[in-house]
RNA sequence: GCGGGUGUAGCUCAAUGGUAGAGCUCCAGCCUUCCAAGCUGAUUGUGAGGGUUCGAUUCCCUUCACCCGCUCCA
């Protein structure tokens, strides 16, 4: 099954359009049609209902050390510029970046090093990327620009250890990890991945504020208020879904990696002492709702970062990944990411921010000694009342990506079978198998043909299942035209209104996934749809 | 950002320096009593901008988007 077609039906269908398609496009941007945005809005009502309203917060959940409490919040895009100072994204999303004039290639300016080298009377900084293999890429770089034969290898006189480019304040003596000439480095240039606004009528410096670049951070900053106004004790999960932006350099797989997405986050705040097996316990949790949403378990898979990865105060990081069809054989794309954050984001809130690569956690000093970003100064900590024990809580933070979860239920959905014509000959049918829950349209009203009645009944059978379902109405064309247009649109149950219906107020009720029929009651068709949606 | 490829109807794809065509879909009508049937009819298109030319969808330039590889990936 390839990507293409999926794209494809999801244009021919209405489930993604590109953002501003009349004007040539926009690349990062997507638009949903109208059975998408009931797709998404059923992914998020799905995560939301599952994750907050419908939580049972009184029983302790398989895998969980105790009850908990889930709350919900809604946060503004724009938050105060400091936010994201102490949350370590305006450092992090300030990439400086160098350019070779000659390749035209473009580098990480921390991420290439390079070391003094002498030959034939010149001298010349030879830069390769940050790696085990540097060396060796130097050295080759080294003969070939000196136009030496490996055997003279001795000839090369190194000077000095290995250096961050960034160490170099003129990249004159400079050779560029991919050039022939010197000096072809541009200066490092600021690669802002946050997008950036003004506040207030004025476009001045002052009034700079940024796009949030992921909804966690107004979660943080709200635990005080949120525990002030719900009086819940921890552990304490706070929910919310919300859009962010990312100014993305390569947008790349249809929305896979889009600038302006919407997430689905989860800070989950505990006792230090529990964060592991809260840790564990959503993970596990989050992994099960993809399954229990109908994505297959063979194209899912739980990816734990290896501790290199991690950072310092984190005691682990998983990524739920999904075998994409536009991926490599074997390579997952990431759906969602369950993170141990330990205390350092409500810390960095309170102190200032931290320094990630401390161990313990330190605040992070500029360069004049001083706190490099100021923190709030209000007290995050918590007081259990019950034990009079003040501390710090850990969090647990499952992230995931509305858009990205929506686009691996359309992947996983598309399916093409053989189901038989009218003449019984076998024909291809492409059906969206989405799970009940997740399906745009829950069930299509049909009569059977254009007559006897059978229309005005079956209009009033959907009028009356549209006050409880998305349901849509058709009586165009023949009856298996649009039984395969339904399954296209991933509509889980069609009622089909026939001669019996007039005499007996039974209809059928056809299955997508086999297409098989059974006859009901015409009132009760609301149960049964309803019973099969949430069993289904 | 680099290299390669592709942009023609809603979809899949033809063709051409001189009025752009097919299949499917969609729409209207007829016919149809359970899985894309049939008949009749209709709508719709050269990504955008510029250049060459009497004339450009075709040739050239620029740009935008998508795909593949590299790079990046919080």
């Amino acid at each position: 099954m390839s990507m293409d077609s999926i794209v494809s039906l999801c244009k021919r269908r209405g489930f993604l359009f590109q953002s501003s398609e009349i004007y040539g496009g926009l690349q990062g941007f997507w638009d949903y049609g109208p059975l998408g945005v009931e797709l998404k809005r059923n992914v998020k009502e799905a995560w939301w209902s599952d994750m907050v309203t419908a939580h049972d917060d009184m029983s302790t959940l398989a895998g969980a050390p105790s009850p908990y409490a889930m709350e919900g919040l809604d946060c503004t895009i724009i938050m105060h510029p400091q936010v994201w100072k102490c949350s370590g994204h305006y450092d992090l999303f300030h990439d400086f970046m160098v350019d070779c004039r000659e390749t035209k290639k473009r580098y990480r300016h921390d991420q290439l090093n390079g070391r003094w080298v002498e030959a034939k009377g010149n001298k010349i900084f030879v830069t390769a990327p940050a790696s085990d293999e540097e060396q060796g890429h130097m050295t080759k770089r080294a003969l070939k620009f000196f136009n030496l034969r490996n055997k003279h290898i001795d000839d090369l006189k190194w000077e000095g250890e290995s250096t961050c480019l960034t160490e170099m304040t003129s990249f004159e003596e400079v050779l560029g990890p991919d050039a022939k000439t010197l000096g072809t480095l541009t200066e490092p240039r600021e690669f802002n991945l946050m997008f950036k606004t003004y506040v207030g009528a004025l476009s001045g410096e002052e009034g700079a504020a940024y796009l949030r670049p992921e909804t966690a951070q107004g979660i943080f900053v709200n635990f005080k208020n949120v525990l002030d106004s719900t009086r819940h004790r921890l552990p304490l999960g706070i929910a919310q879904i919300g859009k962010s932006f990312r100014n993305e350099i390569t947008p790349r797989n249809f929305t896979f990696r889009s600038r302006e997405f919407e997430q689905m986050e989860i800070e989950f705040f505990c006792h230090p002492d529990q964060s592991k097996d809260w840790y564990m316990y959503w993970r596990d949790r989050r992994l099960k709702w993809y399954h229990e949403m109908g994505i297959d378990s063979g194209n899912l898979i739980m990816r734990e970062h290896s501790p290199k990865e991690l950072a310092h105060y984190s005691i682990g990081t998983a990524d739920i990944e999904y075998a994409f069809p536009f991926m490599a054989e074997g390579e997952y794309g990431e759906l969602e990411g369950v993170s141990h954050r330990g205390d350092f984001d409500l810390r960095s809130h309170m102190e200032g921010k931290l320094d990630e690569k401390s161990n313990p956690l330190t605040l992070q000093l500029g360069d004049d000694g001083k706190p490099k970003w100021k923190g709030s100064g209000k007290d995050l900590n918590y007081r259990d009342d019950l034990t009079n024990d003040k501390y710090t809580p850990h969090v647990i933070e499952p992230s995931a990506g509305a858009d990205r979860a929506t686009l691996a239920f359309l992947c996983e959905a598309y399916t093409v079978d053989q189901q038989p014509d009218d003449k019984g000959k076998m024909q291809e049918r492409i059906v969206m198998k989405l799970h009940p829950r997740l399906a745009p349209i829950k069930a299509a009203i049909l009569p059977l043909v254009k007559k006897d009645g059978m229309p005005e009944l079956s209009k009033e059978i959907y009028l009356d299942l549209k006050k409880h379902f998305n349901v849509f109405y058709d009586e165009k064309g023949a009856v298996g035209r649009r039984y395969r247009r339904s399954d296209e649109a991933g509509t889980p149950y069609c009622i089909t209104v026939d001669g019996q219906t007039l005499e007996d107020k039974t209809v059928t009720i056809r299955e997508r996934d086999t297409t098989e029929q059974s006859r009901i009651k015409i009132d009760e068709c609301e149960q049964v749809i309803r019973d099969r949606i949430n069993n289904g």
